[in-house]
DNA sequence: AGATAAGCGAGACGGTACGTCTTGTCTTCTT
DNA sequence: AAGAAGACAAGACGTACCGTCTCGCTTATCT
């Protein structure tokens, strides 16, 4: 643990990133730069590109340092109601300004694979883990069969709404939500 | 109504569209640039600009203009069949190293609406009206119940695809395809 | 000469040069950058790159365009007094502000033979080429011997100029230069 | 009052200069920075700026007192061959690689007069001295006449060295040096 | 001995310029 | 007109040094 040398600017690092996720946010992730992020944080570009290899890198770390801790795992005693009130909080932030960013990182993750492990492990991950815990709760319960392939049920249910944000764009309301998850629980035969 | 002055020329369009496909298939659609497509087509930078705005509608007109014709409609009797068949097909196109351009296209589409309308009109909405189609056919011969939500179905038949596509990554097989249209149809009540 | 494509602006040219010129007198050369010329002239620093490879070849460039013409050459009937009158002018020349720029070049040439062979060839040798000319008209006129290694003479001459302007850094008046061409002219047995 | 507190490193010191001599002899003044000498000499930057004000400084520092001593004053009865075998070991360095130093160093001075006097007193004056020396000598002796411009002297007989080594660039022979010290001699009336 | 102070290596940092690259527009000549 | 050639302004790229700044450690002198 040797500690040599100046020790890193925690002020630096945090003004770089909130000024990564405040030019994103308000401009798209394209339209800004390393050059822009150094100018709005005070911060030398050099900064930048030691701690980062380059701007979706920051812009991710970004994002996932500035999120709000997740909503609690809803439990209200029906599998259905849990899953359509996780899912329907999900796609409120998707859908929102903030949840742009998002977006523009999974674009980025196409050609990026870096990004793209990162959306995966840091924030889609966890979030499907809680649709597992709700499910697996039913089952528990009693309220749903033993049995059913989980993994299949969980990403059948994200799907569509990834779906209509990326590809078609079509806005995404509870009674949708509503319908895919019943569909999906009744398709598997989990009901 | 010929109009003045020497006409477009055909050749050039080609140019342009082939050397943009080929390179797009080559180094992927982040790494092209429509200098580097005027050279390779021999052509002027200013000639692209005048009948496109920008490299992403110059890649994707040489996307869908290249594209082969579909495959026939398939009808082996059976909707299960049917339809899984059509979006095997188009799942391995997808994965291939000629698909990766559309999903390039779609993240650029995350960020550029006549993108997303272009893949949106001339590629998806062709397919979807396909297994529509398929869908109905099942109607019509009494193999299903009439008075579903196709639009629903068709989305969620889709959507795992693209799920695993541009999130997880995961590859694609059929028995996969076979649970999700089965579960989409169970679930919806068409069987 | 075909002349295809767009024809190199002469406005933007000398406006770099003249942006150069004008910078490094005020500045200094090792002040100057090209990036404050591209910015002071309106100009793309691309565009300076494509025409120039670095800042020294910009300015040498800048000094020798912007060089008034020559002073006429003396012809007093005296060589001393002819002599006299031209390394004089050369000589305030070089003390002025104005020739700080040549000695900077001259510095610049210790590593860069580009810029050196440019002060030689564009500056030094039509002023000896001139004293050379001094020179032989008084061994026409029969006030000199002839025989003489007028090289040697000339080089001798200008010498003690330039040991002041680079080395000593003292003041250059008439009656050292009177000194040094009597001391020449007697040394070399011309007169 | 030695002064408390840690006192300054030798070897640190030492380890600079030597770093700053190897570094510029191998790739010339230009091409050497401050934090390649720290990184050669295993030293801090900050200690560096601590002790000289720029790299010049460091260089003019490491070439001086890593000079060799002087030649033995010649004496050999003669002032011409005197003076031709100080001027022609003078300029035997000038010219050699070592000697590159010190023209980058001229240079240097004219933009930087710290440089320049640096040269001056621990470099060029010590030189002119022993020439100054031999020529007392001969007036002493009676081989020259008393009462000459000793200062103009030495001058226009250091002057071609320096015009040729920093202006032409034309070598030096030593019958170039007997020519110029012949010259100027029985120019001046000495002989 | 303990306190005090400076020297020093390591390395972070803001700043600035580098030289290159691409964009989208333009000007000229050719077809 | 259409088009190739290519100049151009604009501006970001990623790199390199500059000179300054913490750090923590070492090495002395002075209580």
């Amino acid at each position: 643990m040797a500690g040599k040398g100046r020790p890193r600017s925690e002020s630096t690092e945090k003004a770089i990133l909130n000024s990564a996720h405040t030019l994103v946010a308000d401009h798209g992730f394209q339209a800004v730069t390393i050059e822009g992020i150094a100018k709005h944080a005070g911060v030398s570009k050099a900064t930048i590109y030691k701690w980062w290899p380059n701007k979706a890198a920051v812009v991710a770390d970004s994002f996932f340092k500035t999120l709000k801790e997740q909503y609690p795992v809803p439990d209200t005693g029906s599998v259905i109601e849990d899953l359509v009130i996780q899912i329907s909080n999900l796609s409120t932030f998707l859908a929102s300004d903030e949840g742009r960013i998002i977006r523009e990182l999974i674009a980025e993750g196409q050609s990026d694979s870096d990004v793209a492990e990162a959306y995966q492990s840091r924030y889609f991950s966890p979030r499907r883990e809680v649709s597992r815990t709700i499910l697996e709760r039913g089952v528990e319960r009693g309220e749903m069969k033993s049995g059913l392939n989980l993994e299949l049920c969980v990403e059948m249910i994200y799907a569509p709404l990834f779906y209509r944000l990326l590809i078609t764009g079509e806005g995404i309301d509870e009674a949708f939500l509503r319908n895919v998850v019943s569909c999906v629980l009744k398709g598997l035969g989990a009901l």
